[in-house]
RNA sequence: GGCGCUUUCGUCUAGCGGCUAGGACACAUGCCUCUCACGCAUGGAACACGGGUUCGAUUCCCGUAGGCGCUACCA
């Protein structure tokens, strides 16, 4: 396998939004495919007609547009393998299946779910396997003219694969080592379905990977347990050679309590736990997600590759893809779950949020307030953020506590920016930064600078900051959060004389004017 | 239940026989300061347990316990 070109797959099925952990799966996929110079493909794997999601198949492909994961060939793109849509396979499929049954590797069963589902009730840990496959109604328990009565007659049958007991499978994963199973606890695995005629994922997978000159197969470790089953199949095929390598990712775990990541989890604490908003198509029911809940997808794709992995040592955190791309190693890859802490993909998003320039904010901003009925200029709104952008916000957590954090999302602006474009209308006396800096001689204090700032001529900042600052020295005075009570009615927001420049002087004398009425 | 994977601060992790067990997020404190912050500095915080192997185990092996997954004509 040294000399084979690197090909990956990203193989997900078209059963609704694309999970975060998949999106992780892919990213990995892909830091490995361009890390060797390879290449990644998009297989749809759609060979359950029954859960099949209109829409679904769009959704990934666009994920992976917003998220800067590019395939190489696959749906969508094509290429020298296709098709890349299982069910558009079905012959492929039928061939192999056949070639497995003619070299009596695999046999035609005809027992109905019904039948199957009574036996389990029977018989407890009922397994099809070499144990109990000559009980069933098989090709192997039943005679040639049997079976070809029942075929001729009409009987739907599933085609299982033949297992042989006692053997010891080897698998051997990147990331976990050396795994040995034995064969005996394998049971004979339906490949082919008889419901849509369609190949069970295990049969589809293998003989794709292998069409499609597949090198490496990098997937949640939900399919440790079926390796064994796949590398029996290799082996069936007679394609040990050119098997790929594997290797088996840990999982995403609930941020709190037990079990794997889930989309509960996501409502409940308030993140998501998908990359795009999705509408189900069938409960028209809403998913939030990352995109349009305002993370930036550096961030996102920055996060997502260090849960599970990281560099070493005591290497920077905030790397971009081309540095993941040349740091990612499959073999350092951790092999236990990792919860999922949205606390820090928050971080991450503040990260790349305040080292965008500023312009990069103004439409999300204008979004914002334009939802607030305000209409500004860019510059205008690129100066605000230029002023605001380090600022903390309150939020509050999955516990109902009142938490403070940096400006992790454009969202979260509007409360900090409001003041730039709405007056206060009222301003609370008993907040105590308004009790302990609005005293007795305060409201004098502020019409003298009142007086002072309608003489400025120049009203910018440094024009303000000369004239102001020897007026303070020269009185002994300190006027800066009283002032700010008047312009922002809070004890919140930029600089004063930034602020004062931004609003004008009438605009500013107005608003000292309605605090000196309303706080006497 | 069976089988497999797994176990270092609250969380993500570094470590690959000898370390004051390192970093990041979160948390706390201090400095800075016209507010809230940002930033900077400091601090608390971990090797699941029990046996081995070894001069020496967080590190290797075996148990126990916990966690996770699989156990469909789903992927």
């Amino acid at each position: 396998m040294s000399d084979r070109k690197v090909r990956v797959r990203f193989a997900p099925s078209p059963t609704g939004p694309l999970h975060i952990g998949g999106v992780r799966t892919a990213l990995y996929n892909y830091l490995f495919a361009r890390q060797h110079g390879g290449d990644m493909i998009l297989r749809i794997e759609d060979t359950d007609s029954t859960r099949f999601v209109p829409g679904a198949e769009e959704y990934i492909i666009e994920s992976f547009k917003w998220l800067g994961i590019q395939f190489d060939e696959g749906v969508g793109i094509g290429g020298q393998y296709g098709p890349y849509r299982q069910s558009e396979r079905r012959e492929i499929y039928k061939q192999y299946v056949n070639q497995l049954l003619d070299a009596g590797k695999a046999y035609v069963a005809f027992d109905t779910p019904e039948e199957l589902d009574a036996k389990r009730k029977e018989i407890e840990n009922f397994q099809y396997d070499a144990t109990t496959r000559m009980q069933m109604r098989n090709s192997l328990s039943l005679s040639a003219s049997e079976v070809e009565r029942l075929i001729a007659e009409g009987h739907q049958y599933v085609v299982r694969f033949l297992i042989e007991p006692g053997r010891e499978v080897l698998v051997d994963d990147i990331i976990r080592g050396e795994v040995i199973i034995n064969s005996s606890i394998l049971d004979d695995k339906v490949l082919y379905k008889s419901a849509d005629q369609l190949p069970t994922y295990h049969l589809a997978n293998i003989v794709d990977d292998h069409l499609m000159e597949v090198t490496h197969v990098i997937r949640g470790e939900e399919w440790l347990p079926s390796a064994p089953l796949h590398v029996l199949l290799y082996e069936a095929f007679g394609w040990t050679d050119t098997m790929p390598r594997f290797a088996h990712l840990p999982l995403l775990l609930k941020p709190v309590g037990n079990g794997k990541l889930s989309k509960r989890d996501g409502d409940k604490l308030g993140f998501p736990v998908f990359p795009l908003e999705w509408h189900d198509p069938k409960s028209g029911e809403v998913s939030s997600g990352y995109r349009e809940k305002g993370y930036l997808p550096q961030a996102v794709v920055n996060f997502l590759a260090l849960l599970g992995w990281n560099p070493g040592n005591d290497h920077s955190e905030v790397l971009s893809m081309e540095e993941l791309i040349q740091l990612f190693d499959l073999g350092k890859c951790s092999r236990n779950g990792a919860r999922f802490d949205y606390v820090k993909a928050a971080w991450f998003n503040h990260q790349y949020l305040v080292n965008q320039p500023d312009e990069a904010w103004v439409p999300s901003l204008q979004k914002i307030l334009e939802e607030n009925g305000i209409v500004s200029t860019p510059e205008k709104m690129a100066e605000v953020v230029r002023m605001m952008k380090l600022k903390v916000i309150e939020y509050t957590d999955g516990e109902g506590n009142k938490k403070k954090r940096n400006i992790s999302f454009v969202s979260d602006l509007w409360p900090l920016v409001r003041f730039f474009f709405v007056a206060p209308d009222s301003i609370d006396r008993e907040d105590k930064f308004v009790r302990k800096n609005w005293k007795e001689g305060t409201a004098a204090e502020m019409k003298q600078l009142a007086e002072v700032l309608s003489g400025i001529e120049d009203f910018s900042v440094e024009g303000q900051k000369q004239v102001v600052d020897a007026w303070t020295e020269e009185n002994g005075m300190r006027p800066w959060n009283a002032w700010r009570i008047c312009l922002v009615g809070a004890g919140q927001g930029p600089d004063m004389y930034e602020l004062s420049a931004f609003l004008g002087r009438e605009e500013t004398l107005r608003r000292m004017q309605f605090a000196i009425d309303t706080l006497g």
